[in-house]
DNA sequence: CTTTAAAGTTCTATTTTAGAACTGTCAATA
DNA sequence: TATTGACAGTTCTAAAATAGAACTTTAAAG
């Protein structure tokens, strides 16, 4: 499967992981939540190839997920900052992130902790349902097929009206 | 960069993408979320070549994200279930679902909708603070090094010890 | 006139992934 | 008894992606 079909899949995961789903864009992305914007602050932070950072850079304005601005004419140079589809990521980050802090951690703690200007504490992220207020657990929720599903399997990767995918239309 | 070392990161975020950031262990943990465990499900519904998914098995049950259970004595057969550790995946696969529901979604609206068992609401997932309950945006967070973080940079990439890392420590 | 900085581009070598065929064990079938 | 099929992989070669380093362009600074 190459990344191009991926993103046209009826899937929503699949979809977002064509955009973000490879070893460098989530990297990339904390970068810029940390507010990084340059690509040379980018390159020495991450120690990512020059070439591999201008593609991904490239891929994720393609996407509308940072925007490339120019902050300076003679010689025009670019910053990439986040668009509102970009900060949207910040809950898949700090999902991961608190993911890393609670099975990642080694014997020193956590790399780094989260204060809530709002309230002021230090926090940790809860994923909670929109209409009741309480925290989620995978057993307790039912996935249904949607309006744009495909026929009988709600997730599935494939077209079934695709002659080449019958290998995978299983039994 | 390999991935090897980037387990090693003092980044929870780096972490956690060397477990699950690649092409396929997302869409992977996405079916044993769907209650898919074996071997022939994962590789019809997924399409991802056999060599492939059992790479990416054996590296998920090495994380401790799955663990590999003999189903049937002779011929031995084994499938893959969800551990504590894997359950906890549950905000980051619901995050990202949620982005791309927003984001990505095409005139036929959402592939799947989400039930809240405990409600019985179609909901979305909601990120919020664990100390006042409001929900999270990245403006409203500030970041601070933790105990297990290293030196200058609360997130720098690479050990400022490791000689080979003087090009990228940067100006 | 040479050096430096930023933001890339270009090149080759290595690693990963795709795609397909093959293996081994057993049960069911002809 | 021989054959087929299911399952869970392994093994191969070709294609694609990534690593690592050098090179380019524009313009300011020493």
């Amino acid at each position: 499967m190459k990344w191009d079909t991926l993103e046209e899949e009826p899937c929503s995961l699949a979809r977002t992981v064509a955009v973000i789903g490879d070893r460098w864009s989530l990297l990339i992305l904390r970068e810029c939540f940390l507010r990084k914007r340059r690509f040379e602050a980018f390159q020495s932070s991450l120690g990512i190839t020059r070439h591999l950072l201008a593609e991904r850079l490239k891929k994720l304005v393609r996407f509308g997920v940072l925007r490339r601005i120019p902050y300076q004419e003679s010689p025009k140079r670019y910053e990439y900052i986040l668009t509102q589809k970009g900060l949207d990521l910040y809950p898949i980050i700090m999902s991961i992130v608190h993911w890393g802090n609670i099975h990642m951690v080694d014997s020193r703690g956590r790399p780094m902790l989260h204060q809530h200007k709002n309230c002021g504490h230090m926090f940790d992220p809860v994923m909670v349902c929109s209409e009741c207020g309480e925290p989620l657990s995978a057993k307790a929720v039912h996935v249904h097929p949607g309006p744009g599903a495909r026929q009988t399997s709600p997730v599935h990767a494939m077209a079934a009206d695709d002659p080449k995918a019958k290998t995978k239309t299983g039994t």
